[in-house]
RNA sequence: GGGGGAUUAGCUCAGCUGGUUCAGAGCAUCUGCCUUACAAGCAGAGGGUCACUGGUUCGAACCCAGUAUCCCCCA
């Protein structure tokens, strides 16, 4: 045989993805005869690089959908990509940096054309690195979330959802990411513990001096009050300071006025039950522009908004103090000069909690601004519906109450960002102010026209809005947009492959993207997106860190593959990926991938191997009935795990199956002796179990499967282990009474084996065995198997063990084998002695039990049969222990 | 601060409505083997007071209460 004894992947699976691209297996058309099942992907980042979650991600999404495929299922699974709107455009700034080219040089059109130079050109690498993990998406669908005709899906949602009065437009206090310079949604902010400080200021009474007026001359204590904060640079915004009006410290400042540290302006004292009399000094600094709380504090007692930070993060000329310095700067600046001035009383350290952007990490400000809302209220309440009565089921289940918290607390989505590289929000201001938003520019005009009642108003008079949309705005039509839904609402592909079946994602995103495409797929199609949601966990490593750059703990996922296969590290990654769970990913975890490849590849080797001779006669029999339960036992349980999602636990089920119930029992119970043929029949029913294997196998390893598929048998132009039938369960050929039997002789060829090692006796050493047993017919059943697995030379019957055999006990059996020379009486008394006592222990505490009167009356009648039985056993056992004892 | 989840072998996890010969798997560990499919392997073995404390029950890893620790979400 001129096989390698190991597998070596990297050539195998370059050529099968393409022959299954040739022949088209992974296009999917709507097929009236067939079962739909649909997958799309996450759409990664158009400018990102394959991962080790992604790794995971569509390595389970591929399980899906290629079992699906078997199963005769029309499978579709589109790919894509979203346009990233605040990383890509940060990217592609700073390339044109480099270039020595600054985006405010350039016109919006100028920096687009840059934009889409550059996705052309990285774009489609994350898609191509899918490939090599052996992704089946169907490629001619590939969709990208800000070419034409998604747009138009965009826009056309905008326009809807602004005519039903589910987008405003208004002044709210949103997340600013002063690096990102765009206001960003609440879902895109993290909040991160810090340790902060907390700076003590004196704000002095309007009517008294302050230390840098009062020439050193000692101040009343009652002259200042102290004013904690964490964020001094903003003083300069502060428009009043606010106490409790229960609280007795601050009650002599009715009507009071106070002056602003270092900057003198001066502001009132307010009285509001709002203030927390325990946090900080008690009386709280109010800055309308930075805070939202503040915000709402300012407008309930009608007082003034001074913002002083410019979009990048500096001091603007409101500030008066340190313009032009940025936030963090001017906050030690101001710490030093107040310390100076005396007016810092103290700084204390505190653990705080500071919000930053999802994207660029930058430290967020609240910033009142003008922008694009979504109501969520109404789109949210169906959207909860559907996930609490199942309609939509989260797996694992646990992500329910998250998904409800959220979605009775839900807020409204603020969709605008100040960027270029999105969808420009199809609104169009009238000259006088005001404005119209239409899909086109020319629909715009028509009702600008009408609004103004000027029929000469033209294009050129109306200005379109500079925001884009939030690219999630594009995501949540993701499953509708890849099938052009929006455009064509009553096209083939929708109509077949809407709903979707299964979506497969991390929970980091179940509000971002899942929760929003449920609320679209209600809205715009009246029915839910998917029906099943697979949350996967976090690829960390095996220390359970997160997995990042900057720790360098990232195996990069194509060099993985190039060393142990796709296959390797498809199984590799599921191995230890229960749903929800996070994955501590280890080396070992994608060795033992590679590994069971190898085992696999090693199977197929030995049965290739085999000559047959037609003339012999059946001698498997045993083995192959047994395999076959085995087999159909197998494929019960896989099913029961998929319907579970039990990814991990489906592939565990094959993984058995395949190394211990094939290899290590099967392969090794009919396995002729070296360079001899087999018999016709069993390598007929080998071969048939091989090609099942392979098909159970094919949707974790796709690759050596269609290897070995091709190198079993002769196959047809379009005969696929891809493509080939899923197996389903059938009712075994033997009576069910096989497996309990096969599994007696096995556990005698256990001890058999138990005894060589103990002895260190070799394999191939030929021992005989003798048996003192009432199931003589189970021996003589399996002969054979107990022969060539135990290596016995001799079999017989007797009352009593010959002198010089070790012997073991098997339920009310006991086996000998002679081993003239071995023996050691001693070593085998205790040895007996403690099984015994350990099944009279055992005895006693069955029979306990049974003595228990309320156990007799309160237990069912099987649980009681039970316990007898056990009973029974154990004192079968006994005996046998106890005469082998006395033959010693 | 509010809510949710978890705690089972060295590691990662199963364990369905309490009762199969005193809790299972994979990996890791230990021992012995290059036994002509596979040392990326074979055979065998060891390893757990099911976080802790109480309670319910004839019987608890499982139900209840409390405690501790960890994780997640929200503020």
């Amino acid at each position: 045989m001129s096989l390698a004894t190991t597998y070596s992947p990297t050539d195998v699976e370059a050529k099968w993805y393409q022959r299954w691209q040739e022949q088209g297996f992974f296009k999917a058309t709507p097929n009236p005869k067939k079962v739909p099942y649909t997958v799309v992907i996450p759409p990664p980042n158009v400018t990102g690089v394959l991962h080790m979650g992604h790794m995971l991600n569509n390595t389970i999404q591929d399980v899906l959908v290629r079992r699906a495929r078997m199963q005769g299922k029309e499978a579709c699974w589109v790919p894509g990509t979203d346009h990233a709107s605040i990383a890509t455009e940060a990217k592609v700034v700073a390339q044109l940096k480099e270039q020595g080219i600054a985006k405010s040089d350039l016109t919006r059109e100028q920096f687009l054309s840059h934009a889409f130079e550059w996705k052309e050109k990285y774009g489609g690498i994350i898609l191509e690195q899918l490939k090599k993990l052996g992704a089946s998406c169907d490629w001619d669908r590939t969709r990208f979330t800000m070419e034409p005709d998604l747009t138009d899906a965009v826009l056309r949602v905008f326009v809807d959802l602004y005519n039903k009065g589910l987008i405003y437009r208004g002044v709210r206090m949103v997340n600013w990411d002063p690096e990102g310079r765009t206001a960003i949604s609440d879902e895109e902010v993290i909040a991160k513990d810090v340790q902060a400080k907390m700076y003590y200021l004196r704000y002095y009474l309007a009517d008294s001096s302050s230390p840098d007026e009062a020439n050193g001359q000692q101040l009343a204590a009652n002259s200042y009050i102290t004013v904690a904060t964490s964020r001094p640079e903003t003083i300069m915004a502060d428009v009043a300071v606010a106490v409790n009006p229960n609280d007795p410290r601050f009650s002599h400042l009715k009507g009071a006025t106070l002056r602003i540290p270092l900057l003198g302006r001066e502001i009132p004292v307010i009285f509001d039950e709002y203030v927390s009399m325990d946090f900080g000094t008690g009386a709280l600094k109010v800055t309308p522009a930075h805070d939202l709380n503040d915000y709402e504090l300012g407008v309930k007692h009608n007082l003034p908004v001074i913002d002083i930070l410019a979009d990048n993060g500096t001091l603007n000329e409101k500030a008066v103090l340190y313009v032009g310095q940025d936030r963090f700067a001017a906050r030690k600046q101001i710490a030093k000069d107040l310390q100076e001035a005396g007016l810092l009383e103290k700084i204390e350290e505190y653990a705080s909690i500071v919000q930053t952007s999802e994207r660029t990490k930058a430290v967020i400000e609240p910033k009142l601004s003008l922008q694009w809302f979504m109501k969520m209220e109404h789109l949210a309440k169906p959207a909860l519906d559907v996930v609490e009565n199942d309609t939509v089921r989260l797996h694992p289940p646990k992500f329910k109450n998250m998904y409800r918290v959220w979605m009775e607390n839900v807020r409204d989505w603020c969709i605008s960002r100040q960027l270029w590289w999105g969808q420009q929000i199809p609104a169009y201001y009238l000259p006088v102010g005001t404005f119209v938003v239409a899909l086109t520019a020319e629909a715009a005009l028509v009702q600008a026209r009408a609004q103004s009642g000027n029929a000469d108003l033209q294009l050129s008079d109306l200005r379109q809005d500079e925001d884009v949309l939030d690219t999630w705005f594009s995501s949540w039509l993701w499953p509708i947009s890849v099938f052009d839904g929006f455009k064509d609402p009553d096209n083939a592909d929708i109509n077949y492959f809407y709903p979707t079946n299964d979506l497969v994602t991390g929970p980091d995103i179940l509000f971002f993207w899942v929760a929003r495409m449920i609320m679209a797929g209600i809205e715009f199609r009246q029915e839910v997106p998917f029906k099943n949601v697979y949350l996967t966990g976090i690829v960390r490593d095996a220390q359970g860190r997160k997995m990042s750059k900057q720790l360098g703990n990232s195996p990069d996922p194509l060099d993985l593959i190039a060393q142990y296969g796709a296959d390797g590290v498809r199984t590799g990654m599921l191995f230890s990926a229960p749903a929800g769970n996070d994955l501590l990913y280890d080396v070992k975890l994608v060795e033992q991938g590679r590994n069971f490849s190898n085992k696999l590849w090693n199977a197929f080797r030995l049965v290739k191997g085999w000559g047959v001779d037609a003339t012999l006669p059946f001698v498997n029999e045993k083995a192959v009935t047994w395999f076959d339960a085995k087999l159909q036992g197998a494929i019960i349980e896989l099913e029961d795990h998929f319907e579970k999602f039990r990814m991990s636990d489906a592939l565990m089920t094959v993984y058995k199956l395949v190394w211990d119930d094939f290899c290590a029992l099967y392969l090794e119970m009919v396995k002729p002796t070296y360079q001899h043929p087999i018999d016709a029949e069993t390598l007929r029913h080998t071969t048939a179990y091989l090609e099942t294997l392979l098909k159970l196998l094919h949707p974790f390893m796709p690759f050596i499967t269609e290897e070995l598929w091709h190198e079993l048998a002769e196959r047809g132009p379009r005969e696929y282990v891809c493509v080939a039938p899923w197996p389903k369960a059938s009712a075994p050929a033997a009576p069910a009474r096989i497996l309990a039997d096969m599994e007696k002789a096995l556990a005698i060829v256990a001890g058999i084996r138990s005894v060589r090692n103990q002895k260190n006796i070799g394999p191939n050493k030929p021992l005989a065995l003798v048996a003192k047993t009432d199931d003589a017919a189970l021996l003589a059943e399996f002969d054979g198997i107990i022969r060539k697995l135990g290596g016995i030379s001799e079999m017989s019957f007797a009352d009593a063990g010959p002198a010089a055999s070790v012997s073991f006990v098997l339920g009310g059996s006991e086996f000998f084998i002679p081993l003239e020379g071995h023996i050691d009486l001693a070593a085998e008394r205790t040895r007996l002695e403690k099984e015994l006592e350990y099944a009279q222990g055992f005895r006693e505490s069955v029979q306990r039990k049974l003595g228990n009167e309320k156990f007799a009356q309160n237990a069912k009648a099987e649980v009681l049969e039970k316990e007898r039985q056990k009973l029974a056993d154990a004192e079968v056992k006994i005996v046998a222990l106890e005469q082998a004892l006395a033959a010693l």
